[in-house]
DNA sequence: CGGCTTCTTGATCAAGGTCAACCTTTGTGG
DNA sequence: CCACAAAGGTTGACCTTGATCAAGAAGCCG
């Protein structure tokens, strides 16, 4: 059996979501695997007092909540941004992946290792950088994820994220966010308005947020 | 062929360390990927001017550059804190693993789900919490996985960690980590003192830093 | 036309960074 | 055995960043 069939047999269901949908709530542990297949989704954490942090952006292509199968639990949550498609994964036969698609399973690894790659470049921005270094990191790295699927030009690109939820990936108030977004802007590096991103001199943006280009990744579109 | 025995058969060469002695710099591609067999060692990213963020503690039994052979290069550096032990496996029959044992690729997945986990909730702690609590969770939670490992006591452990490298690990000043420190004791909650951490109060402790215990692990010894 | 939610902006204040001095240890060579 | 150096740790004074609070503008429904 090739890969792509391997996959399609996993698939249970196909769903389309409005934005602001809750895919996966923390604590829970029904099995279930996603990918999410269009529209932006993100995985947070919420902290008592109505306090928050965004860990990631889920774009098409990524997997959502392999925790449940894997270790039996989801310990964040995972929220639509925009109107969403996602595939469930019988988590079952999912699980057959490493005997039956060794390859598969080796991709899969390598995809947490990216995934862990930024994870660690995203502490050494919460750790270490000042608010509007942190945020054109974000809009550079992101926007380098987008062009990987095809999903913004060179220098612009949809970008449907709220100011609430861009401050809570970047540890800051939404005060102190819309003034790195001023800032950015009157440096003349990149504008955001408009749910559109605008890179407006990306090699000057590099350097000034420590951005570290990454291998092209490899993306498997499967899984 | 059982899981030791392959596992075994990875094994290239046992190498001894003085503290301090950098066993992967950020940036290699040797393909090269170790195991931690004994003592403490600290992966980082180096930032200009100097600054650094301590991204994770590695204790024995973790993997060291798993990145390498399965993405082509590693990130961030790795250094040792104490004597310590280290095993290099072979990279190239190591990507056998996916291929002919299975059972052992799922463990790894779902060892690099957990440190994922992990890497969230320091994220939150870097995003969203002050000096303190930043403090007390990262000594609850080094605790918790020195326990697994049986290399501490239930309310005190060994803890060979330099001011600075625990500063850099919680992107705080050395200045300001002292300063939580001494809070830290103040509060009843924690001590740390010539090399070793003692729990005085983990009940409040745990609610004071906001740590949520984490599922005990199945920690697979081998790998 | 309210009444949401999102965004903007200003005033104030606290957490924590920076810098510098000083104090311990520990180690080393004379 | 001592003098000195180097590394790690402690503390205080001062200043910057960014949080908090609050008030207002701007969309966007129903």
């Amino acid at each position: 059996v090739d890969e792509l069939t391997y996959v399609s047999r996993l698939k249970a269901e196909h769903i389309r979501l409005p934005p602001r949908s809750h895919v996966v709530e923390a604590g829970s542990n029904g099995g279930i695997l996603y990918t999410l297949y269009s529209g932006w989704a993100f995985r947070y954490k919420s902290l008592p007092g109505g306090r928050r942090q965004v860990l990631d952006f889920l774009l098409p292509g990524d997997l959502i909540g392999l925790q449940s199968p894997m270790t039996g639990t989801v310990r964040h949550g995972v929220c639509t941004m925009t109107d969403a498609e996602i595939c469930a994964l019988r988590a079952q036969p999912f699980r057959g992946v490493f005997a039956e698609q060794p390859a598969l399973a080796a991709g899969l690894v390598a995809t947490l290792l990216l995934d862990e790659e930024r994870a660690d470049t995203r502490l050494v921005l919460l750790g270490r950088q000042r608010a509007t270094q942190r945020l054109a990191y974000l809009l550079l790295e992101t926007h380098a994820r987008l062009l990987e699927r095809d999903l913004a030009d060179e220098d612009s690109a949809e970008f449907p994220l709220t100011y609430d939820i861009l401050s809570d990936a970047l540890g800051l108030s939404r005060a102190q966010f819309a003034r790195s977004r001023v800032e950015l802007r009157q440096r003349g590096l990149a504008s955001l308005e408009n749910g559109q991103l605008r890179l407006l001199d990306r090699q000057t943006m590099q350097s000034f947020s420590g951005y570290e280009e990454l291998a092209p990744s490899h993306r498997r579109a499967i899984l």
